[in-house]
DNA sequence: TTTTATTTTCTATAGTTGTAGAGAATAAGC
DNA sequence: GCTTATTCTCTACAACTATAGAAAATAAAA
């Protein structure tokens, strides 16, 4: 069954009883709580009971707004690129170079306890990633994205002299990727009430190392 | 209850019939399974039954060799580790510096089919450990040893000059240590067939970036 | 062959899971 | 209050899990 669009609490059929939950909004509020659940018990207590408890409702309850518990995780998973590149977006957006890369960088690395969080959630996707095609092609296109987005900043700062060594932006670039999801695994296994690694001193350095 | 040694199955106790079987070579080859499930149809599929099957036996015929799944799991775990710092060892022997560095990168890296399957060990290692603090701890002390390893080798290879940049080396060795584990992840998520990332051009840009 | 220690199979159990769907509860319009 | 569309709860169920342990099978020594 397709799922409602936005806005429908307002677009009445032909019943004369109007909807009185928004389905999108209803989604969000459920993805919320499935990813309090991971961060907080990990993605195997992310039971569809456990989930329904934390958002507030009985075990059927999410079977309108999801038919199945993949939907609900795919769907998830998908939200945490969406506000990560939003987050991104927002504060690349006026600069470029050397300054933009760096920005993007802060904004991708765990350094404080709600990306932890973030890495934390990431990592079971990675995991179900393995033996699910489809997630790992999702996977793929935002980290092609991502590749994108580094090798434009590095083209710029190149022409703004800030970076020049002979290392070419494609090999720079997918270092720095695996650089960024390397430390979401560092940070993910890091003690209770730990945050600090070290990256952001580690990305000042890895940045200083593309000025000959 | 204890395990038994190594050598037992010609050390007769009080009994007069001997063992038939060596219980630590017993262990490796339940291990093996374990792995070859994993790689092949992922954790979840690593049920007490598909791995017992994968090795050849019955649903109970564990039991003995590893008293419950996550001993067994732990001590699989474990043994890559292990392997791989065999591995590491071998290959970095009678080297140092730069050389050295190398060698123990180009281990590490996940530029063959076997060593893409370790990824798709390792991942969900990470993934159980984030929340058994018992995991996270093998893992952090394993990259403690990793780091350890990696800031001897550049100390050695800037006495002989092949280092030369003003990032210090605490910095340089967080760097490659995240660019290692990121890359598990890229390389676990490839499509299957696909076995190039590009990854020993990024190390070389790596290594020459160290140079001033 | 008989004895005995060891190993393995097989069945049973208690628990958990995703999913289905009937019915109760709810809220809006008449 | 009554009707009706929608939403939610609750029970049920079939599948699968780790684990336990009795019984059978096995292999070596006597």
């Amino acid at each position: 069954m397709a799922h409602k669009s936005l806005g429908e609490k307002y677009l009445l059929g032909s019943g004369r009883v109007p909807k009185i939950v928004d389905h999108d909004e209803r989604r969000l509020e459920l993805v919320d709580a499935t990813w309090r659940i991971i961060a907080r018990l990990g993605i195997e207590s992310a039971t569809m009971r456990e989930i329904a408890t934390e958002a507030g409702f009985a075990n059927g309850a999410l079977k309108p707004y999801f038919p199945t518990k993949d939907t609900l995780l795919t769907f998830a998973f998908g939200h945490v690129f969406n506000r990560t590149n939003e987050r991104i977006a927002e504060v690349t957006s006026g600069l470029s170079g050397l300054a933009a890369l760096r920005a993007f960088c802060v904004e991708v690395l765990p350094l404080d306890e709600e990306r932890i969080n973030e890495a934390r959630i990431v990592i079971p996707f990675w995991q179900k990633a393995i033996n699910d095609p489809g997630k790992a092609q999702i996977h793929r296109e935002s980290m092609q994205q991502w590749l994108d987005a580094i090798r434009r900043h590095l083209a710029e700062a190149r022409d703004s002299g800030d970076v020049s060594t002979a290392v070419d932006d494609d090999s720079l670039a997918g270092q720095l990727l695996n650089m960024l999801l390397g430390a979401q695994i560092a940070a993910a296994l890091l003690p209770e009430g730990q945050t600090d690694l070290g990256l952001d001193r580690q990305l000042e350095g890895f940045l200083s190392l593309l000025t000959r």
